[in-house]
DNA sequence: CTAAAGTTTCAGTAATTATTGAAACTTTAA
DNA sequence: TTAAAGTTTCAATAATTACTGAAACTTTAG
């Protein structure tokens, strides 16, 4: 399995990219290895390609189901496993936005809540209460926000984003529509 | 300078969390202790506060000016520095958001677009070269719509935000408003 | 100009995170 | 049932990243 200079260069860089997104090189290296190729691989296949052990691919595939990134497939009359993407690109980002959100908001969200219930017992906190309710409010809103956007259809969402400069046009129609109601 | 039980929590946490939001744990720390405190702080407050040498504190600083996350204040007749968060926990979050687009899309974005000028030679590499227009579309979409986000205003990011299970109707809306005109 | 107050830099070291490879485990064809 | 093919685990080690602290640098009051 040699991989073409134009596809190690892409596979290459989504390595750098790898620990920017969340996971670290191999792994990065390896979404971008299936990403790009139309049949689905083999562990060994993976391991030969991106010059890795056997057994780093194998921890690599475990996290990558983790994320839900994978899909193991295989072919009548051979009983090794072959490894794909899990959906569409699309999918794919869908996927890794909303593990990131677990990752990086739940767990603030859930430790602010248990601070407000709390309640500021000195004068001297009640900055401090304050600033953390900021905080709370506003991973809230993305939270639910990012929700909304999950429940959307691929086209809503492809409307949505193509909205682009319209958005603020869009928000002074929802407030007429409003008004009239 | 001694923290409170509560505050300490709370700086600890976003320590942990640090990593996770694309620094690492003493500017985590940091910027929790900024945004707590009402009055700014010097840089040997930050390092007592958090049990950290004066040298990580100095390096710290200024990975978080280069966040644009902190600004610097003085006091008249005292010349140490002061520092305290750069705006509003909502300007902090944005410039956060924006600062990781920076650093997570676009280097990417950039290698995307070289790699589709240069075309595909084989046809073997013809679905590789799809996947690889794919995703640069998929991230030139959400680089455009990231920016059109920064240019609303706080109030109508929060309209926006708050239509929440709404935005459906709004799309089906913009729609109709499309097929009248 | 100079010394005191303050800040930054960076080589050395500590802490963390990723990777290998060999042994253990699992599955299946015959 | 067993041995060959395939997969996973994990202790040891490599690579990376973060932190300290002492020395160098900068600023300013007098």
């Amino acid at each position: 399995m040699n991989l073409s200079p134009r596809i190690e260069n892409f596979v290459l860089h989504c390595g750098e990219m790898g620990s920017r997104w969340g996971f670290n090189r191999t792994i990065g290296q390896m979404v971008a290895l299936l990403v790009i190729h139309e049949q689905p691989l083999t562990a060994n296949e993976i391991a030969e390609s991106l010059k890795i052990s056997r057994g780093n691919v194998s921890m690599g595939i475990k996290e990558l189901q983790s994320w839900q990134l994978v899909k193991v497939t295989h072919i009548p009359g051979d009983r090794k496993e072959y490894y794909a993407p899990n959906g569409s690109i699309w999918d794919l980002a869908n996927r890794v936005f909303e593990e990131r959100r677990k990752r990086e908001i739940d767990p603030t969200l859930s430790l602010l809540r248990d601070q407000i219930l709390e309640g500021s017992e000195s004068p001297e906190e009640e900055y401090a209460q304050n600033q953390i309710q900021t905080i709370h409010d506003l991973l809230e809103t993305i939270t639910k926000w990012s929700a909304e956007l999950q429940r959307l259809s691929p086209e809503q969402l492809q409307t949505l984003m193509k909205l682009g400069s319209s958005v603020s046009k869009v928000i002074d129609l929802k407030d007429k529509l409003l008004k009239k109601s």
